[in-house]
DNA sequence: AAACGTGGG
């Protein structure tokens, strides 16, 4: 299967991490014998699905006890397969699962099948080739040592993949039944480790690691055999089996997780890849899981849990006075730092604290081919024009193969710059080879974005012209040019005014090391800066932190929902100020997520569990309280509020023109919210092609899919909290009238300082704070006035904008805001 | 009068 070399893992774990092309063809999977072949896994699909549903929320958890053998699947096989063809594609390009999955389905329990002994050991070659290969003993060994280990393995090191493999037969890594004093105060054995976490910051990592790594383990993936040791959990696909050993995770699942296991106990290790970065949840991740192996572990009897930390970068000096710093306060706290007496009795090392307390320090390196700097000598005002020059530099002087990269800042710098190399390469002297200019941002449709992924037509050159979707989401092959323009789009919440901005900022140092290292991955390449040595010697050295430029309010209700009450005694790996803690507080008590003392409330814990920001979740609750009806159509306008903008760009005037006709029996004269609801029950009510439905009425195809996943989610975590009926009551009252007021009123819960009202001028200001606010060109209302306003994002980019905006009245405004 | 970097549950 000559297709598999294009996955090109053998010589990097980076790539797996991004989209990988995935051939038409279906992968080649091993099939046993039909004769052994599983009747119970022919349950019927539709059961299945609401299995898959309900047993969302909560976690499944699958626990081994010592030497038992582990029961039938307790987790329920999550096929998703309802799932239209297109949604692999539209899905992030990877994965032929569903039919992976069903192939699998044969495979004897318990006995891989020759043919994945044959594939594993085939690969076993390659990775014996690996940078991290000859570092596996050095691993095992620091690692029975130490509790904590930091690794730098740069880019094609292997770190992702292997790791995890050269830890699963270690003896720390068996499950052990301890004693652990329950909340009644009464001791129970329970059973504690046995799986390897390992968490990423992307779901198409996640997955297409897990599916790596069960290959070179020689082991079916996930749910598709109990016998199965590697599996992935990540939002709306989590495939498991009882006998999973290593798990890879979003971090925003493992979160997930820890609200219903607090201690970890499924797991001996967690493995947080991709520290560099540096996203809000891997901070969350590391704060707490620094408590955990600094605390006594009374929740795991006593139990280690390893720890690693894995980063591209070299930058592990915080990372490792982080820890160290938490060693030195546990000791200091209580001298009582051992296990206890109800510590598991073998082969944990009876070594004290002071062996413990250190923090291994490993580093790997990479492989990767040189890529040579050009600076531009002079700065550069414009770099969408000195980009278009150095394009065609290149291209004159360099031959073929080679593809071209070009960072730039957004969607409209790439229309720009493609129109200019479109219009450039008409004059080109005919003796040259051909151009093929590609745009790559995320809000393309998904055809679009495939299309860079092909190879180019003979004789011609791809000019990749793409936003950082392209620095760590998305892996192009092929690419031996990198221009870069060293700046990129950066959100950042403002504290004060509480809003957000959205302004060009120049790159960090590591980020421009990442893109220029997209060049050098199959052969010596070059990386063209857009700016002076100087000003790259002037950037700062990593990116900022997620954790200093957001709104923390998710975040905090995240702690305080696992049990933390104390905010500013959390380990932050970098800590925000005070003034943003002390605003996300104030925002949770506004919403009444949280009591007066700090505490979190029942509407706090409730919203924390959704799979919402607070703000939505609290609007959740409040249409609750008006009925089903209202809750149903209020899940509609939520799941449309958490993903992608569900309608699509328009640039030219004359799309515009086509695109308010498509829409025009959509729009609803109260705003946004109302639209995006007839737009859900439109696309819903398609039966036949939602595709074609969707671009009928110029709509998100991609993003109306993620919209039905969201709902489908949360309506059944409503049903299962019991905020909802069942599924016939349900769609007896479907079809009733919405009606505007409620839904309004019940957003407005959530939304109360999110308002405006109209000034004489004709302008909004804030209601709280008297900014002015104008209403975003995207919006439905968009050059109307109405008496008051209420929005879900405040967003500056050249002004301040408010985004997602209904028109509401003052004194519905006033209800809420004295309630509160 | 005029717009939207990228991820995560």
């Amino acid at each position: 299967m000559p297709e598999k070399v294009h996955t090109r893992f053998e010589d990097s774990d980076d790539d797996t991490g991004k989209v990988v092309v995935r051939p038409q063809k279906e992968e080649q999977v091993s099939v046993a014998a039909p004769s052994v072949k599983e009747p119970h896994q022919k349950k019927n699909k539709k059961r299945k699905r609401e299995e898959t549903a309900e047993a969302q929320p909560n976690t499944q958890r699958v626990v081994i006890r010592d030497g038992e053998k582990p029961k039938k699947a307790a987790s329920p096989a999550q096929e998703n397969d309802q799932k239209k063809d297109e949604k692999d594609v539209s899905n992030g390009f990877q994965s032929k699962k569903r039919h992976q999955a069903k192939d699998q389905k044969v495979i004897r329990q318990g006995k891989p099948s020759s043919s994945l002994r044959e594939k594993a050991k085939a690969l076993y070659e390659i990775r014996k080739k690996l940078p991290i290969f000859p570092h596996a003993d050095e691993i095992r060994q620091q690692l029975r040592k130490n509790d904590v280990m930091l690794l730098v393995g740069e880019t094609g090191s292997g770190k992702s993949t292997q790791i995890p493999q050269f830890l699963a037969d270690e003896s720390w890594c068996r499950p052990k039944t301890v004693k652990v004093t329950a909340e009644d105060g009464k001791q129970k054995d329970v059973s504690v480790g046995g799986c390897i976490a390992i968490t990423q910051p992307r779901r198409v990592a996640a997955i297409s690691l897990a599916r790596r790594v069960a290959d070179e383990m020689g082991t079916p993936l996930g749910s598709s055999s109990p016998a199965s040791r590697v599996g992935y959990s990540v939002r709306f696909d989590t495939s498991t089996s009882p006998s999973t050993k290593v798990k890879y995770l979003t971090e925003g699942m493992l979160l997930q997780e820890m609200l219903h296991d607090p201690w970890l106990t499924k797991y001996s290790a967690v493995l947080v890849d991709e520290v560099h970065e540096r996203g809000v949840n891997v901070d969350l991740v590391l704060g707490f899981l620094r408590n955990i192996v600094s605390g006594k572990k009374e929740g795991r009897g006593g139990v280690p849990l390893k720890v690693i930390a894995m980063s591209a970068t070299a930058d592990m000096e915080s990372l490792l006075s982080f820890f160290k710093e938490g060693f030195d306060n546990s000791k200091s706290a209580g001298s009582e730092g051992t296990n206890g007496s109800s510590g598991p009795s073998d082969e944990h090392d009876p070594k004290g604290d002071d062996e413990q307390s250190q923090v291994a320090v490993c580093h790997i390196k990479g492989r990767q081919f040189p890529v040579k700097t050009i600076y531009t000598p002079e700065p550069v005002h414009d770099f969408v024009d000195a980009a278009l020059k150095v394009i065609f530099q290149i291209h004159c002087k360099e031959p073929l193969p080679g593809d071209i990269l070009v960072f730039l800042t957004g969607q409209e710098t790439v229309e720009a710059l493609e129109y200019l190399v479109n219009d450039y390469s008409i004059g080109m002297d005919p003796a040259l080879p051909k151009v093929q200019v590609l745009p790559l941002f995320a809000a393309l449709p998904q055809a679009a974005q495939q299309r860079v992924f092909q190879p180019a037509p003979p004789r011609t050159r791809k000019i990749i012209l793409s936003t950082n979707i392209a620095e760590t989401s998305v892996t192009i092959s092929g690419i031996r040019f990198v221009v870069d323009c060293g700046k990129a789009k950066m959100k950042q919440f403002r504290t004060r005014l509480g809003l957000d901005s959205l302004l060009v900022k120049p790159i960090s140092k590591s980020a421009a090391i990442q893109r220029k290292g997209r060049a050098g991955r199959e052969a010596p390449g070059q990386c063209y800066r857009l700016y002076t040595e100087k000003d790259y010697l002037a950037l700062q050295e990593t990116n900022t932190p997620e954790i200093l430029r957001c709104d923390l309010s998710q975040a905090i209700l995240t702690m305080k929902a696992r049990g933390v009450d104390d905010i500013v005694g959390f380990p932050f790996l970098t800590r925000p100020p005070r003034e943003a803690l002390e605003k996300a507080l104030l925002q949770l008590f506004n919403i009444q997520a949280l009591e007066e003392s700090g505490k979190i409330s029942a509407i706090g814990l409730q919203i924390a569990k959704l799979p919402l920001t607070a703000p939505l979740g609290r609007v959740l609750l409040a249409a609750a309280q008006n009925g089903p009806k209202c809750l149903l159509d209020v899940i509609d306008i939520i799941s449309c509020l958490s993903v992608e903008n569900i309608f699509l760009n328009t640039t030219s005037e004359e799309k515009k023109e086509e695109a308010e006709k498509a829409r025009r029996d959509l729009f609803r004269r109260e705003g946004d919210h109302l639209t995006m609801l007839a737009t859900v029950q439109g696309y819903a009510a398609e039966n036949t092609d939602r595709k074609a439905w969707a671009e009928r009425h110029m709509v998100s195809h991609r993003a109306m899919q993620s919209v039905m996943d969201v709902r489908k989610q949360v309506t059944a975590q409503c049903r299962q909290s019991k905020l909802l009926p069942d599924a016939n009551t349900c769609a007896l009252i479907a079809n009733d009238q919405p009606d505007p007021v409620l839904i309004l009123k019940s957003f407005l819960t959530g939304f109360a300082t999110n308002t405006a009202r109209i000034v004489p001028d004709g302008s909004y200001r804030t209601i709280v704070g008297n900014q002015t606010v104008a209403i975003h060109p995207s919006s439905v209302l968009f050059g109307k006035k109405v008496e008051a306003i209420m929005y879900n994002e405040f967003v500056f980019t050249n002004r301040s904008y408010a985004r997602g905006v209904s028109a509401v009245q003052m004194d519905w405004v006033g209800e809420v805001l004295a309630g509160q």
